[in-house]
DNA sequence: CTGAAAGCGCTTACAG
DNA sequence: CTGAAAGCGCTTACAG
């Protein structure tokens, strides 16, 4: 079962592969019946033609590389799934590379994705490391870095403004009368996260308060981490009244967890999440987040992309894009018990 | 910045390319001292191999495809997760085909596949279309079907045993005291969902019953439709006392809707899913439902291709696999009050 | 133990 | 308007 390549069909509407080649590319006129031939001639044998050769030979693979943290996280899902659509739509599959937030495995990917000629790559790193984004430009692959910002300038980069979301959403709960709040945040070192966390501490310190930083709470983004943060956090002889937590997923799972203790959300403890997932209207209570606009970093991230990879060259300028994340009060969230 | 080739590497380690082809594949001996040098010019030089000249040469490209109906649907993000995992341990990069349940997307990713020379590709069905497993298999490439089958004994298939699912979280309901039972069903004319219906089906005849055909709302596993779905059957004159929602998403909207109808789960009505999605336990109520084994799919499922894949060849004999799903049952399934 | 050379299936100057 | 031929960067028989 021998493929049939575009000399058989050559052969078969008898001209050259050139010929060939140009009718399914466009590329040149070809008279109509010689066309007619080619066309005939390649349905006949059902011929499909081989993107291996053709990116060999010109270069382009029409494939782009998707690095993510974590794809069970549903914000990346989310934003993977997006970023597939608008790919697609413009003739580009997608390579899905999970880092599993481990930087061994995002290192192999980057080789790997080298090695394969992506024409891009749009980049949520794993960790703080440069390197990899480095190597990937230094090979000359265009990319886009989203999310997570690496502090290089070799990319372009869209970015939320976490700072200020952070700000926007401790705001809402001091203006619901809480003091005493808490976060429950993501893994270390990684800047969204952190970010977060600055901008609340500012939304405090403008009211002449201030963060218990033992109430920062370590997490991963995971719902387990949020399970066992809102454990530690109730354990505490006195508990905070609100509580920040940097992604939904979290907040569900800190949610669950404050009910089996028999704490009630919003009664006894307001909770404010982070991303808007789409099962944030849907759970119990509806929960109060900051949404992330992931279609506008979607078109964004992979908009820049594709324009990089057109961009005959060279003297491209990289830019920052910054977006804003949007408070949206559902009924997680009450004001505090006087 | 033209990237460094093989030819650059053989000429500064003063060897043939051949040499550098064997010393990266380790495929035949090489002395140690040609074999460092060759290194260290690798080294030096940056170089990383073109995998698209390998791949055009030696036929395989080391990539997988994956095509998957809805990448939002979280049941199917975790498979791709874990498919890609797999992968990725086994030297294969995944490309991730979302066919949106729209046949002509598919069927235009399955050129691509064909064309980008995949290896072999994990398959999940948007509709009933047999047309698209028959290019891809005559095009001479591996393929497994999961999920959802396809008719045709064209490939391996790992599946659900969704009838008896079906039969066991019916009788489930029916254990607690439940009679008048509802469905909240898939996509029409999807495999899963119709034969969980007819297990629903099947368990409610054993006793007696029947499934009023009335309150077997169609659904499309997204939590809208679960929203949708719940809104209508409470609006019935006389509502069902159990629902049966074919997903975790939709039984997730499903229960939100109840609970704005000021209709108490379990108290006034129980509702089991399916897939037991990560979430399902962290909702509020938790959620009694149908696992999946999701991880034992993904690893059948891969391990299977990728044996097709090195079998040299070709009296394959396709397997059909069937799996089994298992109750967990959780706070929102209680017997019917008296 | 190693090299020279063919060839994978395309695209694209170069001729005519 | 079309074809003959080079070449993309590898791997792999074939010689020696």
């Amino acid at each position: 079962m021998k493929r049939t390549t575009m000399k058989d069909v050559a052969r078969r509407a008898g001209v050259s592969t050139a010929t060939v080649s140009h009718v399914i590319n466009g590329t040149r006129h070809v008279e109509e019946p010689t066309r007619q031939a080619v066309i005939a001639a390649m349905r006949e044998l059902g011929y499909q033609p081989n993107s291996i050769a053709r990116s060999l030979r010109s270069g382009e693979t029409k494939t782009i590389g998707l690095m993510v943290p974590d794809a069970s996280n549903l914000f990346f899902a989310d934003i993977a799934r997006r970023i597939e659509n608008i790919g697609y739509e413009n003739g580009y599959s997608v390579i899905l590379c999970n880092s599993d937030n481990d930087l061994a495995k995002q290192q192999e990917y980057v080789n790997t994705l080298i090695a394969k000629q992506v024409d891009g790559v749009i980049f949520i790193s794993a960790g703080e490391s440069r390197e990899d984004l480095e190597r990937l430009t230094a090979s000359g692959t265009p990319v886009v870095v989203a999310d997570r910002d690496v502090p290089l300038h070799l990319a372009d980069v869209v970015l939320l403004d976490n700072e200020a979301a952070g700000y926007v959403a401790a705001g809402h709960l001091l203006d619901l009368g809480h003091e005493r709040i808490a976060c429950i945040t993501g893994p270390p070192g990684v800047g969204p996260s952190m970010q977060r966390v600055t901008g609340c501490q500012r939304a405090m310190a403008e009211r002449g308060l201030r963060l218990d930083e033992s109430l920062i709470l370590p997490g991963d983004f995971t719902i387990q981490a949020g399970l066992r943060g809102m454990e530690t956090l109730l354990d505490r002889p006195s508990p905070p009244t609100a509580v920040f937590v940097l992604n939904d997923m979290m907040a569900i799972g800190a949610i669950s967890t404050a009910r089996r203790k028999g704490c009630r959300v919003p009664d006894d403890l307001s909770v404010i999440g982070f991303d808007d997932i789409e099962l944030a209207p849907a759970v119990n209570p509806a929960l109060t987040t900051m949404a992330q606009p992931v279609q506008e970093m979607a078109e964004i991230a992979t908009g820049r992309l594709l324009e990089k990879i057109h961009s005959s060259d060279s003297n491209w300028e990289n830019e920052q894009i910054i977006l804003s994340a949007e408070l949206v009060v559902r009924e997680s969230t009450a004001a505090r018990k006087s």
